[in-house]
DNA sequence: ATAATAAACGTAAATATAACGTTTATTAAT
DNA sequence: ATTAATAAACGTTATATTTACGTTTATTAT
């Protein structure tokens, strides 16, 4: 039997990847397409986030769960509900509308948004049902729904969480050089960041381990690398807030 | 006419105030009270946040807003949505099961849960047709529904925003001595802080300005009075992130 | 006057940050 | 083989911040 969707809550999931080639911090979207009965116009075609209805018996934290694994096959994600949207306005423009009508929902829906931080060589776009693709956070395509904003407050909300836990960790393949964290703070904080301070303040840092490994395959001097152990991070984080009023 | 309900979400509001004397972070919380038919049973009897319906024509900050001003009468005071709370068991517990039944409404629904920080001395509980009252954070009297939970993580919340932005001065009178502040951050964020060290710092912040006035009607030497200049905090930090990777 | 008390001021060491310069290991071109 | 180019990796110093304390001052109650 299958589970009853709760008609007027969903949740829409911001994806966030990141690739080390390009240093580019990307999110996943999904494309929104819709012809006219007649084939002769189509009447929205444009990108969106991956969400779905809640159901009746499942946690939100179950159901953002749910809607990643079904877009990406991936479960036990990084994953922060950092807001819930739900003005009387949000999905009242045109294209919207044609689009609620052509999957019968409720046109006031709240979403109750979460981020999810992944590792893009964990994921094979091709196989995919969906038409998922990356995008650059700063050349999106056009937007449907009020997705522009709810993508837009998840970058807020990952920069200030990024200060102060080290997430950026679940972005980065197991095995990273220190330089690839650094473009990685550069691309979500939108900064430029002094090299030498930020390899020394890194790689002391007790749960930042060296590997007895370079990288290979470079044509420039190859780089050390190190892995993140989330260990030795909770052994020495337990309770300890690191206050600066 | 009356707003139309949306039956199944809700936003509850945890209030928080200060109480410069006891030194105590409180909360404002109604009583739930029910009897039986016969009036010989007390079926429920316990307190809970201030909170209600969100209605279709109103966006969740609005009604948030509504609920705060239904409580306390107060319009404009700092508040953060901060979580979405909707488990399919958040409201099955006994008690909980024959208030819905009594009130009507939806068992599965969703609430938006926003903080609110305001100055204890704007509001008079006196004339109070909703029996609010204040409970201090450390003793909280038995707690109806999920709010314990809500309660604590709009706690969290706060401890967290409290050291990235001035929010703290929401909770204090216009006026207010270095030790107040002291007290209020020991109060949030559950330590001690040396007050030799904390006064220096405080007092350095361009926008922790100093009165011509001093305490009254202390029994001991009466205290510098300051006020926080939101106009200067807003000059000084415009778009400056303080980063500490 | 004096004791008691909270407010307010002071100092010095340790740590962290910011702003730079220099050396090293590798590949690609000569 | 030598050399140029390049990114990785290491180093230095000044300044600012944090931490951990000791001391003085203004007030009220006795």
């Amino acid at each position: 039997m299958k589970p009853k969707k709760i008609p007027n809550i969903s949740v829409d999931c911001v994806v966030f990847g990141f690739d080390t080639t390009t240093k580019s911090l990307n999110v996943l979207l999904i494309n929104r397409y819709l012809e006219s009965k007649d084939s002769n116009d189509i009447l929205v075609d444009d990108y969106v986030l991956t969400g779905y209805h809640v159901y009746e018996d499942e946690t939100l934290d179950e159901s953002a769960s749910r809607v990643l694994k079904e877009f990406t096959g991936l479960t036990n994600q990084y994953k922060k509900q950092f807001k819930a949207f739900g003005n009387p306005d949000r999905l009242t423009n045109p294209k919207d509308l044609v689009w609620i009508k052509s999957e019968a929902f409720n046109s006031r829906t709240i979403t109750i948004a979460y981020y999810f931080l992944i590792n893009t060589e964990d994921i094979d776009l091709e196989n995919n049902t969906h038409y998922a693709k990356w995008f650059p956070l700063k050349q999106l395509p056009e937007i449907g729904f009020d997705h522009k904003e709810i993508i837009k407050e998840a970058h807020e909300d990952l920069k200030v969480k990024c200060l102060s836990e080290p997430i950026v960790f679940e972005l980065l393949p197991d095995k990273f050089t220190i330089n690839d964290v650094q473009d990685l703070y550069e691309s979500i904080l939108e900064i430029k960041i002094d090299n030498r301070n930020f390899r020394r303040k890194l790689i002391n840092k007790k749960y930042i381990v060296p590997l007895n490994e370079k990288q290979v395959g470079v044509s420039k001097k190859p780089a050390q690398l190190y892995m993140f152990s989330k260990d030795v991070y909770e052994k020495i984080y337990q309770k300890n807030y690191l206050i600066s009023i």
